[in-house]
DNA sequence: TCCTGGCGTATGGTATACCAGAAACCAGCC
DNA sequence: GGCTGGTTTCTGGTATACCATACGCCAGGA
């Protein structure tokens, strides 16, 4: 198996522009504070041309495709708006996240391998308690690649990819750290569980163990985040 | 509140050319068996352009929305083709159906008021057993109104949204009638149940009720039906 | 001062021409 | 006869020019 074949250098980034301009507008709107109260939220098919280095085509579709997935709205004749996701539709989007993750739970139960599981749970030991207080800043992306690992133990490819689309409209908000906080504590509790019951198989108990935390974060941020 | 004011008649589609052709294309591709052996899977833009009457421009910005829903594939310079679902695609659409559904019936033993419980009832009563051997034509769009019903009781649009995508893509299956078939019986009395625990307002049983039932459903297809 | 209507401008929508790569086809050599 | 190389053609990708409309500005009149 050693390389005995001439691997060649991939010459252009083999992207379409349109890709790489969808790719990088993404990444501009997901680095940007769009609930800074001075974000400009417009966006502009000419000016962002001429900035990419591509023609309107491209962008275009780009820009639509982020319309598609509820990133900005396209009115026409009257421009390009980033959206800011309401709270009743962040509300939403974590009860969608519960109950896709709930499900890859039970999934997981039947799915994963024993190894998996093991690397789960390595995953929730590296953040005991303690270290939570200092390194709160790194909880919140520890928290979701939690998530995710779940997800991904319950081998739905599906569930996978709308999960992480949902994932991605909420980190928009992380900025506004009040997100988890004082659940870090909580919530290091609740994964152990989680853990204990999927390394159990445990499938109706690992099931309402997910939904539960994650309604839980939705009741928290229905009663302290204060979006619109 | 008599309609004393002026109302316009909508003078044009006052939809968009993209708008249009993406309705069109829906359709058109809904209204296909994609499965029969000698359905031409492949669409050309030029083509397209001159039937519809438009130019590519718009046309391709409807093709690369219906790629993105993953009804077509858009391959540069090779083709753009009608997708056909793998059976483990199917799985796994039905599996997430089984997420949200429950989900939303969670919800609906919260949210629906007893109108709405009333009118789902008289949905079920509509089609008691005896009728399904003749109606069988017809069930299959009633089972899917059922569900629909459940779903839009949760009063969380996201997952009215995202079952409908799902919903949609199955439609194309519905043709290999297989489906359903003799798990009407079964699912009109899994249906009064549901609906009994839905009006009962026990959140937790109707939430099984309704994952049990559509992952036996997934069961039934992955036993029995056979794609690819 | 405020309303009104014309008109210019900005902006997304559409049409069209051209580009580049992949596949099919074909001629020619071994 | 079959493989090889070029060449043609088909197809999606990109650039660009033009179109139509929403909005703002401004002049004019009540």
């Amino acid at each position: 198996m050693a390389d005995t074949q001439l691997k060649i250098a991939p010459i252009g980034e083999g992207l379409s522009l349109k890709a790489r301009a969808y790719e990088a507008l993404k990444a501009a709107i997901m680095n940007m504070n769009i609930y800074a109260d001075e974000a400009e939220l417009r966006l502009d098919e000419r000016d962002l041309s001429q900035r990419f280095g591509v023609s309107r085509t491209p962008l275009r579709e780009a820009l639509a495709q982020l319309d598609q997935e509820g990133l900005v709205r396209i009115v026409a004749r009257r421009g390009i708006f980033i959206v800011r996701k309401t709270k009743a539709e962040i509300l939403d989007m974590i009860t969608v996240w519960a109950a896709l993750e709930s499900m890859a739970a039970r999934l997981a139960t039947e799915q994963a391998s024993a190894e998996e599981m093991a690397g789960l749970h390595s995953l929730v030991d590296r953040f005991s308690q303690d270290e939570i207080a200092r390194k709160m800043g790194e909880y919140s992306d520890a928290n979701i690649k939690f998530h995710q690992a779940i997800v991904g133990l319950g081998k739905c490819p599906l569930i996978v990819e709308m999960t992480n689309g949902l994932f991605f409209h909420m980190r928009a908000i992380r900025q506004r750290t009040i997100f988890e906080q004082d659940r870090a504590k909580r919530s290091i509790v609740d994964h152990k569980e989680i853990v204990g019951a999927l390394e159990a198989r445990d499938t109706e108990r690992a099931e309402r163990l997910v939904r539960e935390h994650t309604l839980r974060l939705r009741d928290h941020v229905d009663r302290f985040v204060e979006l619109d």
